[in-house]
DNA sequence: GTCTATAATCAGATAGAC
DNA sequence: GTCTATCTGATTATAGAC
């Protein structure tokens, strides 16, 4: 069979999409496992079943991969804000957002970063893509959060930034895998518990 | 100047404590910092001013060292306790516990551990002084809990396990170094905010 | 016990054949 | 583009003089 040059083309770029897809799924799930600084290159190629050089071949760093695993995930982040309902009320979806996020980090798909300084931080910073990313996220909580201070909804009297910190938070937050280390609960009750404590805080009302 | 063997001896001692003291100062700091993977035993050596080889005279691993510096942070978290005021009521111990963790984690003299796993964990469980510590802090914390719980001034829907974590997380939130950074806030704001929005939660009453 | 010098290991990155 | 084999640098840990 004679294959167009351009059908050739389109299949190739396929194969080495489908091949990237496969490269983000393993730096997901081993981002979300142990971190970018125990995460080594070996495992992600022994993970996906291509050699490590193959890997410099798509991402020309580490520090590289894991940025386009972030960027992947803002780009999620951005279509599952665009899936939910118009008119929604803004503190609505902020816990959805906050919901959406944990569970999937307790699915080992979610490559929440170190919170603490590394080679990441400077990569990151200098990447347009995930900056732009983030700031797009960003300015959307941002939006519902005082949207629903103004409401009423959410404490006036918290700054609005810390707020979207406490929220974003949520993402590397050690009692998820701690309570799942745990056994004592399903994902769907750690989520609530978490959920409901980060909310509604531990003081009775 | 003929000084007595014991006196000599005593010296010695004291001047052995005085460095390991220094150095569980800069392990620390460090730990504080960057985190344990990414601390090194140059850094740490440097900043003490000794040769990396004498750590070795004192631990016998990176492992060790930083275990050494969670059981002195156990003990002084046990003090801590029993400085409070017998007659005060669980909750306020539970907050001043939160508190105090958390100026000392914006003061860089709290080593806390990362969420993920690493070599330390199995290091640690091993530690017979760090589980002791360890176990006896959470007794303490969980009796304070309960007794919350019992006289309404916690959520008792809550399993007290997810509270003490919830609790312990605070040792480790970013939140505390994102506000620190983004220096809007002095350190004593900054743990007034994150204690409010941990027991009072973001929701408006 | 402290030092200088060095071994041993591991992980990120590259060379070059195919 | 993918592979095997290798380089390079950083870091933990140790040897041996003093």
């Amino acid at each position: 069979m004679i294959k167009s040059p351009a059908a050739k083309t389109s299949f190739k770029t396929q194969m080495l999409k489908t091949r990237e897809e496969a490269i983000m799924q393993a730096v997901n799930r081993l981002l979300a496992d142990k971190g970018f600084d125990a995460m080594t290159l070996d495992e992600v190629a022994a993970q996906v079943g291509i050699a490590k050089a193959s890997l410099y071949k798509h991402y020309c760093s580490k520090e590289d991969l894991a940025a386009a695993a972030m960027v992947r995930a803002m780009r999620r982040a951005q279509d599952f804000f665009g899936s939910l309902p118009p008119a929604a009320a803004p503190l609505d979806n902020l816990r959805a957002a906050v919901r959406w996020t944990m569970q999937l980090k307790l699915a080992g798909d979610m490559p929440s970063l170190p919170s603490q300084n590394s080679s990441l931080r400077a990569t990151l910073i200098a990447n347009r893509d995930y900056m732009d990313g983030l700031i797009e996220v960003s300015d959307r909580l941002g939006a519902w959060i005082e949207e629903a201070q103004a409401n009423g909804s959410l404490r006036r009297e918290l700054p609005a930034i810390a707020v979207l910190y406490t929220l974003y938070a949520r993402a590397c937050d050690p009692v998820l895998e701690f309570l799942q280390m745990g056994g004592q609960h399903s994902d769907e009750e750690i989520v609530d518990l978490v959920l409901s404590t980060c909310f509604d805080g531990l003081n009775a009302r």
